[in-house]
RNA sequence: GGCCCAGUAGUUCAGUCGGUUUAGAACGCCAGCCUGUCACGCUGGAGGUCGAGGGUUCGAGUCCCUUCUGGGUCGCCA
């Protein structure tokens, strides 16, 4: 009986240090190449890839058994590094300048074969693999984001720990409150038709949290929406959850742009500046039709309501009557990329994003092509010209609308659109943004109430405060989100800590204080017993990651994650369950 | 819930105006040969519910309807 072999090296690290070296290595069948008297397999594990030589003349044994061996077996194969001969370097592995001469070889398990090669750049369909994600998982670059991801929640642990914040984990099983996104439910075997939910954020209780004097918490924790999914929206995602005690909003950036800074310096050792940026909700909304706005490239919006007021296009000027807006973009030199017809594209994805039309301007050299010109007096084109800031050469797009909101938010997408179709995206770039000033109340047409746009605990800004019986809609939040490159990473906001601005808040939401109570009662009971100033913030650590690695989904940095329809292609969740759980819980399933 | 894209061999795809025989190619797989490959090479072979159901037609991978699955997006996501 041989004796058991035991791994001393791994495959991806082997150097001309390791020159003579007896080792044992352990992992998977790269490829074989069996030239029928010489038999080359490329070993992989975690660490990378080495060839190994499977060679009669330098030991029989493991030559004939390594005939055996297919891709994706797992073996371990025990020999000596050698140098390989000059002519026979491959530049292309980090460990082409040496193979292993085996003279031992175990297959440890065989495999099937792969439903798909395991490569990177490979181009299959994502549904399969994520059938097989644990196929999926072992190709490189996979590999690869799932250990950044572990490095950045390393980086984000070590510099929260280094500034005396504690690590609290919060119940997974808690109770639906109203407002924000669908809840996932669990039933309760125990207490027959009451449910609990998963919780959307730890919010509450990282505010409860600070009542109990932790001051500074933090917690990298799965949450649960049950909203449709998209490329950077999973139904279950994770949270870095942050909450201070004892800070305004100045104290809560400053911090989380030294966290960030810290964060991509060790994970991708990029440089990073702070202070970020900070734009006031309107003027995001103003310029780049958005509260994400996308700052790494420019064609910003240019307000143009005034003019289109004095102007006999009826669908400017009747927009601008009526209380919209008139908004326009300069793309500067386009005049010459845009035929008609692809304006014409232009036109309807306006339309896609919301526009009732799209007016424009081509300004060529020889003069100005465009079908609402003339509705203008030659006067107030040469305003408009001026204001759009145009040259010969430009192509001037505006979108009118009624609604203020629709013509700031279809021409922003519109914009997007244009900075890709143009190519204007700089990909290597970082660009955080501070939003702040958020509006404390949306008006919901469908309630037809306000509702809060953050949460109904954030605290309105100071100097609003006197108006939040009276104009509801102006009063501005002690909120802010965290940009970077268009995607809205995190958000936050310092909470109201006193219980009559809590009260009147909970008012202008249209909640009695029998209902406030019944929904939040523990919230409110805690605040009655000593609450800090407190206030925080909460980070999609999987877009993070996602932007980070420059990936365009978010299931890219996620082990296991699920598709359009919630469900997991590999365990095939969700699915049905027996009789007996459901009566178990109570449940019964109405068809 | 709306809109858009895709679905043909294990995989990635081609398949013309609805009709040329048994639906092709590449890679992979299987068998044989091969001592310096690393996209190994050479020879041969197997492999198909054209996503599913219905319809039009003398005839459907191809046209129509429904549906399922995957993806993108709007709504939604405090």
């Amino acid at each position: 009986m041989l004796e058991k072999m035991k791994r001393t090296h791994q495959c991806g690290v082997l150097t001309r240090e390791n020159l003579g070296q007896e080792i044992t290595l352990m992992g998977w069948v790269q490829t074989r190449r069996d030239h029928g008297g010489l038999i080359f397999v490329d070993l992989r594990d975690r660490s990378g890839i080495v060839q190994v030589v499977f060679n009669p003349e330098y030991n029989r044994e493991a030559f004939e058994a390594a005939k055996e061996i297919k891709n994706e077996y797992v073996i371990a194969v025990k020999g000596k590094v050698n140098e390989r001969p000059k002519e026979n370097v491959n530049p292309k592995i980090k460990t082409g300048e040496i193979e292993v001469y085996a003279d031992r070889l175990e297959i440890l398990n065989p495999s099937k074969t792969p439903p798909f090669p395991i490569e990177d750049d490979i181009r299959v369909d994502e549904s399969l693999r994520l059938k097989y994600r644990y196929l999926d998982l072992r190709r490189p670059t996979m590999l690869r984001n799932i250990a950044f991801r572990h490095e950045v929640k390393k980086a984000i642990r070590e510099f929260l720990d280094n500034n005396g914040f504690l690590e609290v984990e919060t119940p997974m099983l808690t109770r639906s409150t109203p407002e924000g996104a669908r809840d996932f439910l669990v039933p309760s075997r125990l207490n027959p038709g009451t449910f609990y939910a998963l919780p959307q954020s730890p919010q509450l209780f990282k505010q409860i949290l600070m009542v109990a004097g932790i001051e500074k918490y933090y917690q990298i924790c799965r949450c649960f929406r049950d909203e449709d999914l998209r490329a950077d929206r999973q139904p279950e995602f994770t949270q870095l959850d942050i909450e201070m005690s004892f800070v305004d909003v100045d104290d809560v950036i400053a911090l989380n742009e030294k966290l960030v800074k810290h964060v991509v310096e060790k994970t991708l050792g990029i440089s990073v500046e702070i202070p970020f940026k900070r734009m006031a909700y309107k003027d995001a909304m103003e310029l780049y039709g958005t509260d994400k706005p996308d700052t790494r490239f420019g064609l910003e919006m240019v307000e143009v309501t005034d003019i289109a007021l004095k102007s006999e296009f009826k669908v400017f000027s009747e927009a601008a009557k009526a209380g919209g807006k008139v908004k326009g973009i300069n793309v500067k030199k386009a005049a010459d990329l845009f035929s008609r017809r692809q304006i014409d594209e232009l036109v309807e994805k306006a339309k896609e994003f919301g526009a009732k039309g799209l007016a424009w301007i081509v300004y060529s050299s020889e003069g100005i092509k465009s079908p609402i010109a003339k509705f203008f007096s030659e006067e107030l084109l040469n305003e408009l010209l001026k204001r759009m800031n145009a040259e010969p050469g430009d192509l001037l797009l505006f979108v009118a609308d009624a609604d203020p909101k629709l013509a700031l938010t279809s021409l922003g997408q519109l914009r997007l659109h244009l900075g890709k179709q143009l190519n204007l995206i700089d990909e290597g770039a970082l660009n955080f943004l501070w939003v702040v000033e958020f509006p404390l109340l949306e008006w919901d047409e469908e309630e037809n109430r306000y509702v809060a746009m953050h949460h109904p605990f954030t605290s309105p800004m100071d100097e609003d405060l006197d108006f939040l019986e009276t104009d509801p809609s102006r009063v501005r939040a002690k909120a802010y989100d965290l940009v970077l490159n268009g995607t809205e990473v995190g958000g936050g906001s310092i909470r109201i800590h006193r219980t009559d601005v809590q009260e009147r808040m909970f008012k202008v939401l249209g909640f009695t204080k029998e209902r406030a109570w019944e929904n939040f009662g523990f919230l409110l009971k805690a605040f009655e017993y000593g609450t800090p100033p407190h206030g925080g913030i909460a980070y999609g650590l999987d877009r993070l990651v996602m932007l980070l690695l420059g990936l365009n989904s978010i299931r890219d940095c996620i082990a296991f994650p699920k598709t359009q329809n919630a469900a997991c292609l590999m365990t095939e969740a969700p699915a049905p369950v027996e009789p007996k759980q459901l009566k178990e819980l109570h449940i019964q399933i109405n068809n």
